[in-house]
DNA sequence: CTGGGGATGGGGCCC
DNA sequence: TGGGCCCCATCCCCA
């Protein structure tokens, strides 16, 4: 196997001069000849379990597959396709690579694969009836979009059997909203909770921090504190790979992905070290936007993404400037905005508006009244 | 130049 | 303890 970095692929035009190292997408340079070329399938007909078939390098000691559950691509189970979108063509914007027959049949084979069981299908489609008010102007079906109104039924069975934003069951009966600032995502580390109860914190003995659960801590550990790099001597697992120490195999493993990046692409033959990064990559190639915009009806492959655009249907927007008020969908435009001279020195960069939702803040902070929505 | 979209990775949490 | 998922930040590119 070749990995090299992106530049030199005929895959990828980026320039990532000015990115930081570890943004670097790394590529894994196939030994394949060039076959000719044949007709890209309907990206609609590519919405497949793709991620799932990374697979590793036999270089590589990692076992085959680490995950245990199912490929979560549907998490949404919804769909949107050239056809049955309202988007316009511009705005679902599928990239015009050609795919060989060998990709091909590996999308066909994925396919197969997604049948799903009865018991799958059994699966009840998620509701979010107990979600803060805060989301209440961008309802989560747009964020989270549990019908798949777009798809035959048969594919909306298929995609609504996991989905992203499933309650946990630990959330039956509706927990109180500041506890759900988003569908399994508890924000704890902030410790602004106000009603949950004081459970016992995970404390870093290298730097202090602390942590709700010991996974928190531990990846702390593995991978974020500076501290704990002077007191690795006591660590006896190593990376092969660098210069790397960890406290005990299961942390090493998880560095060692960074180097291997197990989560191959079968299609471009990029790499990533995470499979659900892969789950996000494999959507550039099937033109798959699961997250549409009920404003404008357009769609997106990221929720992130989604996220962003909604800003862009605000009058008032998240990042504000200080001097002058102006207000930004993102804080890149923000800061290029204070780079152009309008920032007053001494001042706070930016200010976070606080109605947006603060990243570190529980929903119940927030006025019920405020007029924009970030999420 | 500005605003927006696409893409990617980090930090954190739950299961 | 590790996998999976989430939000968030940030990058590049383009109109």
């Amino acid at each position: 196997m070749l990995v090299e970095e992106s530049q030199s692929s005929r895959f990828v035009t980026k320039n990532y001069a000015h990115c930081p190292l570890k943004k670097r997408p790394v590529l894994v340079r196939e030994e394949r000849p060039a076959t000719p070329p044949t007709t890209p399938p309907h990206p609609a007909h590519l919405a497949t379990r793709l991620y799932h078939d990374y697979h590793y390098d036999t270089e590589n000691d990692e076992p085959e597959n680490l995950s245990t559950k199912p490929e979560d691509l549907s998490k949404t189970g919804n769909y949107p396709s050239k056809a049955s979108s309202p988007v316009s063509a511009s705005a679902i914007k599928v990239e015009p690579r050609e795919w060989t027959q060998h990709q091909l049949d590996y999308l066909a084979a994925c396919r197969t694969r997604l049948e799903p069981t009865p018991t799958e299908l059994a699966r009840p489609t998620p509701q979010y009836a107990y979600l803060p008010t805060l989301y209440s102007s961008y309802p989560m079906e747009e964020l989270y979009p549990a019908t798949p109104a777009l798809s035959p039924p048969t594919h909306a069975q298929l995609y609504s059997r996991y989905s992203p934003a499933s309650p946990p069951s630990s959330c039956s009966p509706p927990p109180c909203p500041e506890d759900l600032r988003s569908p399994g995502s508890v924000s704890s580390d902030s410790g602004v909770s106000v009603s949950a109860p004081r459970r016992p914190r995970y404390q870093c003995p290298d730097c202090a921090k602390s942590y709700s659960t010991y996974s928190g801590l531990s990846k702390h550990q593995q991978y974020h504190c500076a501290a704990a790099e002077g007191s690795l001597a006591r660590k006896s697992f190593s990376c092969k790979y660098c210069a790397k120490v960890y406290t005990s195999l299961g942390a090493l493993k998880m560095h060692i992905r960074t180097h291997t990046l197990p989560c191959k692409c079968h299609l471009c033959g990029k790499a990533f070290s995470r499979p659900w990064l892969l789950q996000g990559h494999i959507r550039t190639h099937t033109g798959e936007k699961p997250f549409s915009c009920h404003h404008c009806r357009r769609a997106f492959a990221d929720r992130s993404n989604l996220r962003a655009h909604l800003q862009t249907h605000s009058d008032v927007k998240k990042y504000s400037c200080s001097g002058c008020g102006k207000t930004f969908s993102r804080m890149s435009l923000l800061s290029k905005h204070l780079e152009g001279g309008c920032g007053t020195p001494g001042s706070s960069p930016y200010e976070y508006r606080p109605e947006t939702l603060p990243p570190t803040h529980g929903p119940q902070s927030l006025p019920h009244s405020a007029t924009i929505h970030a999420y």
